[in-house]
RNA sequence: GCGGGCGUGGCGGAAUGGUAGACGCAUGGCACUUAAAAUGCCUUGGGCUAGGCCCGUGCGGGUUCGAGUCCCGCCGCCCGCACCA
């Protein structure tokens, strides 16, 4: 009896699919096609073990749709722009295309010990020029539609390297690499009018069935649609043309509630102020002195000044109200003024109390003990659909919902000349201007006659220069000796290119498109589009929830208006997964002054490291290099082989949750499969006739619905589970060997979108024809599913307390005459009757008593 | 801070409102072996006055004949917050 070696077999088979172009994907008439895509991977430099996850789910998919009848494309590429290119190109002086395309290499080598079904004759990198430019050209499509477009917008500066930083290059309000204090400087930069599409990306997601709730619930709190009043507070002796300033508010019905008005640092009248008084100006840039990340702003204390002017309460023009600046209101958001009304809202309660302006409730609980905010209550925000007792009303009911009383706020508000009703969306445009190297560059040209022009077609790609350097800190496009020095499009005179590059994201926003046909000499080609669009399952991280997904969805939009994809194709994925990380435990000592010092997971054994000293362990921590608790997939394909890999990180866990790597559980999968080796060498050598032929044949029949239903529903945990149950049952059999050989033939089959290396190994050893990759799909007998006899769990009060075998499908009444029978009701009854008996067919019953 | 999600034995987890703990790991025992490894078989939520009963799905309430599942309020962890990808 030979022993399973993947090492040896692993390599046998990839070489076999290779020879007979399984996965090539081919436009097939005759067959539904399917296109199953997982999210391409930044070219890190190594395959992480959470990458093996993910393009193993795909590969699941694309090996079952390949098993039954589809025309299946499953590409493969790089999205290969971004930051920790020129991270590595300043640490270690080696040019950001280099060390991309070289990890791009190294990822391939990796990628193909996994044995997946991808089609590698698609394969790009997005800092392909062939890719971007062709990505510069739909810039061109977009700038001409009016989708893109130049305006102000703030940026994190860090003033010592001169240089723009990304949020998460800032670390408590300082530049990661000079320390130096970060301002927010406006520049004039590219954007995409995405916000044109706020309704539509809102409405289209209700047509999403396939995608998983959450997900569209996010979406949809993201583009934020709110319905609200934009009115005027009439200003007292503010500076010339600022007789008025303009709020947007939800809540029309806290008018009466109003305590103060709040404007943005970068409101205009702010910007006003700021000339002529040194402390707003002082406070302004106290309040510049911080990221653009929402989320620090949101964390960071609320403050304001006091400017000393006031407006005019539009109800009441004798009641005035304080105007502050604070740092927590946005300029970006409505009118970049709010109207604050503490009684109901925590943000504007903590301020008032800060700074001592009034609490005004204008709206209470119906009962209850409710303390007010103005006695040293919370803010009171009760959800809207919640009927409340108005106290400061001023139309409709004294007692209505809040979502009746805003409406009635609107048309009174109206009615009277205060200010309109209009509908908002928080999503803004989005801002694709970088100014870094390694991105797509933006194909415009500035010319001091014609102003901004955009790049000819035939002139594209617009190729990033070769010869850079990161000695000095800023953007080297923008201080390259030559590259910007172009004759205007135009006119011919002398100009200047433009030097921002575009955001990853666009790259990311269109390359499932530009699979369908990588190489044509137009973004799209219609042939390739209209056949394998849309994306039949998209597959990737929940993190991806909003921003890439929503801009992809933006993206088809706007393509399909530049006439790039065909009409039906404005949602590019008709169902998604997200699925969840990979974590592993963690391993640390503590130094002298007790700070964590972290342990490969190789370097532990028992809890202990070589020398003996015992580490901290902390469970189920997401995977990264600093810490230590990372798995490389290239040692556990050399130890265990890709299908045990590939079982393992596919068993235990839900996909769509996180799954914790273990060294036990690795081994497992790994003893597992060898024991479906045996299993098949031992119905290859077994008895040619034995007992239980039929009922293994009937638990064949269970595996595959099973298994089947598992795959389909992305289920594939339970499917494994399943298989488990089904190999213990086979293991067991004393099956003759027709009947054996079937079930294992049929094991491995199940078993293939998994390990599919181990199951062409059993397949051609039981005499299957040519490659189980292009056998189809094992049918379920659906006589042989049904049972006859079942098993009925009998409750007292709810709880279990006896069962008995009944015919499936014995009448109500004889089943209930027959639970009542049963010696644990007898018991329970002891001579009495029952007080209710609830008999569902099929599933309980339960005896009241 | 705001939005979204998750929480079940020693561990990963299973369970259309209907037998909580499938399946796997890890325990412990047995078989095989000179021995070990490997393999196979069995055992295992906690408790008790143990062949029966009680308690158990993060915590506290509620709806229901019946709640891990639905509702309300907490706690903890994770994801996102528009320049990380």
């Amino acid at each position: 009896m030979s022993r399973y070696d993947a090492r040896e077999i692993e390599p046998k088979w990839q070489k076999a699919w290779a020879a007979a172009g399984c996965f090539t994907a081919r436009r097939d008439p005759s067959k539904p096609k399917y296109y199953v895509l997982e999210m391409f991977p930044y070219p890190s430099g190594n395959l992480h073990i959470g990458h093996v996850r993910n393009y193993t789910m795909g590969d699941v998919v694309a090996r079952y749709k390949l098993a039954t009848g589809h025309a299946v494309l499953h590409p493969m590429g790089w999205d290969a722009f971004g930051l920790p290119a020129e991270n590595a190109a300043m640490e270690r002086r080696i040019h950001p295309g280099d060390w991309t395309y070289s990890n791009i290499a190294n990822m391939k080598d990796q990628f193909a010990r996994l044995g997946l079904t991808l089609d590698w004759s698609r394969e790009f990198a997005t800092c392909d020029p062939e890719y971007y430019g062709q990505q510069q050209s739909m810039f061109l499509d977009f700038l001409e539609k009016g989708i893109a477009y130049r305006k102000n917008a703030v940026v994190n500066w860090d003033p010592v390297d001169m240089t723009v930083l990304a949020n998460e290059q800032v670390e408590d309000g300082r530049g990661w690499r000079s320390g130096a204090l970060v301002e927010r400087r406006e520049l004039t930069q590219w954007f995409f009018r995405i916000s044109d599409y706020s309704e539509d990306l809102l409405s289209a997601l209700d047509g999403l069935d396939n995608w998983p709730e959450k997900v569209k619930t996010m979406q949809r709190n993201w583009i934020g649609r709110s319905r609200g009043l934009q009115f005027s507070f009439s200003t007292v002796d503010a500076p010339e043309g600022f007789d008025r300033i303009e709020v947007y508010t939800t809540r029309p019905d806290t008018m009466l509630g109003a305590s103060f008005v709040g404007i943005s640092p970068d409101h205009p009248l702010a910007r006003q102020l700021e000339r002529e008084a040194p402390e707003i100006a002082a406070f302004n840039a106290e309040c510049r002195r911080m990221g653009t990340a929402e989320e620090d702003l949101e964390k960071a204390e609320k403050r304001g000044f006091d400017t000393g002017l006031r407006v005019r309460h539009p109800f009441d023009t004798a009641w005035e109200l304080p105007v502050y600046i604070a740092n927590f209101i946005l300029m970006d958001y409505g009118t970049g003024a709010i109207f604050g009304c503490p009684a109901h809202d925590p943000r504007d309660l903590e301020f008032a109390r800060k700074y001592d302006l009034p609490v005004i409730s204008t709206f209470a609980p119906e009962s209850g003990d409710h303390t007010l905010p103005e006695e040293g209550g919370p803010a009171y925000v009760p959800p809207k659909p919640e009927t409340v007792h108005y106290i400061r009303g001023f139309a409709g009911d004294e007692h209505q919902t809040g979502e009746a009383a805003i409406e009635a706020a609107i048309t009174f508000c109206e009615t009277n000349g205060v200010g309109q009703g209009v509908t908002r969306y928080r999503l803004r445009d989005w801002g694709i201007s970088r100014q870094r190297y390694w991105g797509c560059p933006i194909p415009v040209v500035h010319c001091d006659a014609c102003g901004v022009v955009p790049e000819k077609k035939e002139n594209l790609p617009v190729e990033l220069p070769r010869d850079i350097d990161f000695d000095t800190p800023g953007n080297p496009l923008a201080r390259h000796p030559t590259w910007s020095s172009v004759p205007c499009p135009a006119c011919g005179a002398p100009a200047r290119r433009e030097t921002d590059t575009m955001d990853t994201f666009v790259d990311s926003s269109w390359y499932y498109a530009r699979f369908a046909s990588p190489g044509a000499k137009t973004p799209t080609d219609p042939e390739g589009v209209e056949y394998w669009m849309n994306v039949d399952q998209y597959i990737g991280g929940v993190e991806h929830a909003i921003l890439h997904l929503l801009y992809a969805r933006f993206f088809a939009r706007a393509m399909q208006a530049c006439g790039h994809l065909p009409q039906g194709t404005s949602e590019p994925f008709d169902a998604l997964f997200t699925q969840g990380m990979l974590t592993h435990e963690i391993y640390l000592t503590r130094d002298a002054e007790g700070r964590p010092v972290y342990h490969y997971p190789h370097e532990v054994t028992d809890g202990k490291l070589a020398d003996g000293r015992p580490v901290e362990i902390v469970p189920s921590a997401k995977m990264s290099k600093s810490k230590r608790n990372v798995v490389d997939p290239v040692d556990i394909i050399d130890r265990f082989g890709a299908d045990t890999a590939r079982w393992f990180v596919l068993s235990d866990s839900p996909p769509e949750r996180d799954v914790e790597w273990t060294e036990a559980g690795a081994e497992a999968a790994s003893r597992h499969l060898a024991r479906v080796w045996r299993l098949a060498q031992a119905a290859r050598d077994a008895d040619e006739t034995g007992s239980g032929d039929e009922d293994l044949e009937r638990e064949r029949h269970r595996a595959i619905h099973d298994a089947t239903m598992g795959v389909e529903s992305f289920g594939f945990n339970a499917a494994i589970a399943r298989l488990y149950a089904f190999t213990n049952v086979l293991s067991k059999s004393k099956a003759g060997r027709a009947a054996q050989v079937r079930a294992v033939r049929t094991l491995a089959q199940l078993m293939s979108p998994m390990t599919p290396h181990l199951s062409e190994e059993i397949w051609q050893m039981l005499g299957g024809e040519g490659l189980i990759a292009r056998a189809p799909w094992p049918q379920a007998d659906p006589a042989m599913l049904v049972e006859d006899e079942i098993t009925l769990p009998i409750q007292i009060n709810g709880k279990r307390r006896g069962e008995m075998r009944v015919a499936r499908d014995l009448p109500k009444d004889v089943v209930e005459a027959q639970a009542l029978a049963t010696d644990a009701v007898q018991r329970a009854l002891s001579g009495g009757t029952p007080k209710k008996v609830i008999v569902v067919p099929g599933k309980i019953v339960n005896v009241v008593v």
